[in-house]
DNA sequence: CACATAAAAATTGCATACAATTTAATTGTA
DNA sequence: TACAATTAAATTGTATGCAATTTTTATGTG
C-alpha cells in the first residue's frame, strides 16, 4: 500500500505543482507581453517601476528577488528598447539608478489590458485564486 | 483609494508569488542535491525514473512539462554521471530510451533524505500543503 | 591618513527553459 | 509503391537565474 520511496513520488511533491504551474503561467504571458516587446522578467521589472520611479538596482532585486547577474542583462535589455535609463548616482557612484522614459511610462497603460486577459485564461476560482495568494505570501514572508 | 493603475501592482499579481515561492524553493533542494550530484531538474527527472525505469524521452517530458530542447541536454549530464543510458529503440529508431544504470538505482536510498529535509526547511502548516497542492494541481489539469 | 572591510554592480560560468528549426524515421494514402 | 505528412529527438538561438568572482567606490578604525 505504502512503501519506503513514496516520498521521492513526483505526485508526493509540493515544489513539482509549484513550478510547474509557474512556468504554465508565465508561457501564458507570452503572447500578450510580446506585442509590448517584453518578456515576464522585464515586465516584472517594468511593473516596480510603474510603481516607483527612479529606484537602485539593488531595490529592484530586493522587490524581485533577483540578484544583479540576472538584472543587470535585462535592464540592459529594457535599456536598449528605450523603456529606461541606468544612471550612477552623483552621491554615492556605486548605485545604480533605474528610470523611467517617457516610452516606459507610455507602455504603462498599453500594459493595463495584460492582467485582465491573464486573469481570463486562468481557469481558477476567486476563491481559490485568494487562498493561494495568501499561502504564497505566507511562504515568501 | 483605487487607480487606474492597481492591476499593474506587483502586490495584486499571482503569478509573481508563484514564480517567487517556486525559485525559493528549488533553491532550498540545492544543499541536499549537491552531494548527490544533482540540480533540481536533474532530480525530478530521477524521480520519474524511480518510479518507472525505461521511458522514451517523450514520456518523461510529458511527465515533467519538459521538451527535448530541455531534457536532451539534462540527460546527457546524468548519462554522463553514469546515472543512466541513452538508448535508440529497436522497433522505432525515433524514439530514445532512458534507463536507470546500478548507480542511478542505488542514489534512491540517498535521495530519500531529500524530501525529510526539504519538509522541515519548509515553515508551511500541514494544512496549508494540501490547499496548496489540491489548487496547483488543480490548474495543472 | 592608511588600509582592511564592506557594499553595489557587473562579469563569468554553468544549467536550465522554450521557441523554432532540423534531422531522421515512420505512417498514411493516393 | 512513391511521397506528403507526422513524429521524436536533437540542435540552435535567446533569455533567464544563480553562484562565485571582480571591479569600483565608500566606510570604519587604529
Amino acid at each position: 500500500m505504502n512503501d519506503k520511496y513514496d516520498s521521492l513520488l513526483l505526485k508526493n511533491q509540493l515544489c513539482f505543482p509549484l513550478y510547474a504551474v509557474s512556468k504554465d503561467i508565465i508561457s501564458m504571458y507570452k503572447p500578450y507581453l510580446d506585442p509590448l516587446g517584453l518578456t515576464y522578467t522585464q515586465y516584472i521589472t517594468m511593473m516596480v517601476l510603474w510603481e516607483q520611479d527612479d529606484v537602485m538596482v539593488k531595490t529592484l532585486g530586493e522587490r524581485l528577488f533577483l540578484d544583479s547577474g540576472t538584472l543587470t542583462p535585462v535592464l540592459k535589455k529594457l535599456e536598449a528598447q528605450n523603456y529606461i535609463t541606468r544612471k550612477r548616482g552623483t552621491e554615492n557612484e556605486r548605485n545604480v539608478y533605474i528610470k523611467l522614459t517617457p516610452e516606459g511610462l507610455a507602455l504603462r497603460d498599453k500594459a493595463l489590458e495584460v492582467p485582465k486577459q491573464i486573469v481570463q485564461c486562468l481557469d481558477i476560482s476567486p476563491e481559490d485564486a485568494k487562498t493561494l495568494y495568501k499561502i504564497l505570501y505566507k511562504i515568501l514572508d
